[in-house]
DNA sequence: TTTTAGCACTCAAACGTCACAAGTGCTAAG
DNA sequence: CTTAGCACTTGTGACGTTTGAGTGCTAAAA
């Protein structure tokens, strides 16, 4: 249990360390304070601090900085998130504002507003198309032996993949092909669709093609592909400023962790309401045991829910950031709900 | 005008050098060369090397390193390429063994195999489209107002794009507006359909849509698309390895240069038959200071040529780097013409 | 004329010493 | 409970020394 004297303190190391990145001494403290305290009593204070495991000692003599428990408690207690700078609302507003053709260029453009807001590395995922439905389906033969096939949502993405035909098929077949999956298929949602793929399909397709494992093959690729998560990454280069002392092993790991969606995806966790911040070394990952990660949620009614992450060095300003995290989240889903409002119409 | 000594002791110093990265002193030599001379001989050779700028010292007591023109005369008279390690012919042939269904991921896996060979950044460049034709295009309705066009050229390649109709159009004149393209353009090269699309087209279609202008742009669009070199970069994080002391500007501006084609384009330069190799000092990029880039293109006939190139420190073993490039060149050529007897046949 | 041994000289890198500044813990007095 | 005072610790940076690799030059040898 902290007293609220030790809580102010502990606010202005944390404070204090994620500002100049310098371990932060009793002296400084005292002039700081609001209170009115010797620098002595600081002292006791923080032995007291660190008796708890909240801060820590670089080496014996130096001052102090938060461990991992105690930004965790920084953030869980102590902080409070900064209202948005008058410039960050500008650069919002004139990034989001323009006309926009397509979700995925609304979430892809947000990676990089946030990127550039924080100047770190920032994650958007668009809203989850569990939910979303299979509206359209289609094969397109495009020459002797290629055939594209194109798959179509109710949330308007669009998805497609050209292939092979190794046998000679006929337009009329594609086209009874694709009835079939029109008349049986249109208006579920994607799981759906995908467990179909698994049951009955195959045999009504037989009555049609005499292999149908290959188009099976195909057909579920690109449904797979437009109902995977679909991550887009800004700031990646932002990573370079925080890898000390250029040890590039690390800084490797870190960029083939964020470049594979799966794992990305692993470390972001579960979508949740609050905002959440976890701390480097509460995240298995070795790579990031300098970093923090903040993601959030953002909430389009109907069309589900996406996510919005930063990922910056774990000496971050978390009032700034929590503020800019909280007010985009806002902002973003404001925009989507315009976006589809035009587009449901 | 050096004596053959001078050249041996020349090559001796690059290849020294490449190999330790420490600058290397005449007793080295004296005990490194196949002839027998003492150290005071090469120094005296040295420096009438010096004297001659192509070689340099890091400080006044220091041994000596190739300078930038030590570089080229070495690549330009005294190197040799190296026959490929039976082991990198494995790799080439395991990597490249598989069976491919588009050109893209030929190209593309051969910037990756030629990174691992490396251990640089690899840069590989689909053949040339220039005289590729128009075989294809269509426009699918998708949704109410979505469209998707599609073009399809006679060397296999697919380039898509979806946009929306504004106002109401109908599937005939979408239909009337695909038959004219189909009539008039099929056949030209990709240069040519583009110099139509300027000339005479947009009148013709004034025939059928009261507004050509948007689907114009759409068209020009997808047609440019396809019609543009396309890069693929291969071990973009091997560029780490070389900044020295984490310069990170130098990295950053390193990397938004090699994700701009425009940019990778200006910088490999013109095709040329031979194999090319620039120096760092030789760029006009600051950035490539200490780099050097091996260029070569492959060539698949009737179908074009392509580029490939890797990215690596100044200081790199050129014979081994010249071996695999030039390999390299053959292997991939082979292998697509390979794909095309399939695809063309 | 070319090669070589010898020697004085240069410089980076490694190392130890020293003083300094910032900070701590502890004690004893307020 | 707070604070002044003090001894103690440690990183940092300045400085001088030593060491080793390498150079240029000179004069003798080939």
């Amino acid at each position: 249990m902290l007293s609220e004297r030790q809580m102010m303190i502990l606010r202005a190391v944390v404070r204090d360390f994620t500002n100049t990145g310098v371990p932060v001494g009793s002296k400084t403290l005292a002039k700081q304070l609001p209170i009115h305290v010797s620098s002595a009593t600081i002292r006791n204070e923080l032995a007291a601090l660190e008796e708890q495991g909240l801060i820590e000692k670089t080496h014996s003599s130096s001052g102090r900085i938060p461990s991992g428990e105690g930004y965790r408690y920084y953030v869980d207690h102590l902080v409070k998130p900064d209202p948005l700078r008058p410039n960050d609302i500008d650069v919002i507003q004139s990034s989001l504002g323009g006309d926009f053709h397509k979700i995925d260029e609304i979430i892809s453009q947000s990676a990089t507003i946030l990127s550039n807001l924080t100047s770190y590395t920032a994650f958007t995922l668009k809203p989850e198309l569990k939910n979303s439905r299979l509206s359209g389906f289609r094969l397109v033969p495009l020459g002797k032996r290629q055939v594209m096939a194109i798959l179509v949502t109710d949330s308007g993405d669009v998805e497609n993949q050209t292939f092979d035909v190794n046998e000679t098929v006929t337009g009329d077949q594609l086209e009874a092909v694709v009835r079939l999956i029109n008349d049986q298929l249109v208006g579920l949602t994607l799981p759906e669709v995908l467990q179909k793929l698994q049951a009955d399909i195959p045999m009504k397709i037989a009555n049609y093609l005499q292999s149908p494992e290959g188009f099976l093959d195909i057909f579920g690729d690109v449904l797979t592909r437009a109902a995977q998560e679909r991550f887009y990454v800004g700031g990646r280069l932002n990573l370079l400023n925080f890898s000390q002392d250029s040890d590039v092993d690390s800084l490797k790991s870190l960029y083939s962790l964020i470049d594979k969606t799966d794992d990305i995806a692993n470390v972001l966790g579960q979508p949740s309401d609050k905002i959440s911040v976890q701390i480097g070394n509460e995240m298995t990952n070795d790579a990031l045991r300098n970093f923090s990660l903040i993601t959030a949620t953002y909430d389009v009614n109907q069309h589900g829910k996406g996510m919005i992450a930063i990922l910056g060095p774990t000496r971050m300003p978390y009032s700034r950031m929590l503020g800019i995290v909280g007010a985009f989240r806002e902002e973003l889903a404001k925009k989507l709900l315009d976006y589809y409002r035009f587009y449901d119409e």
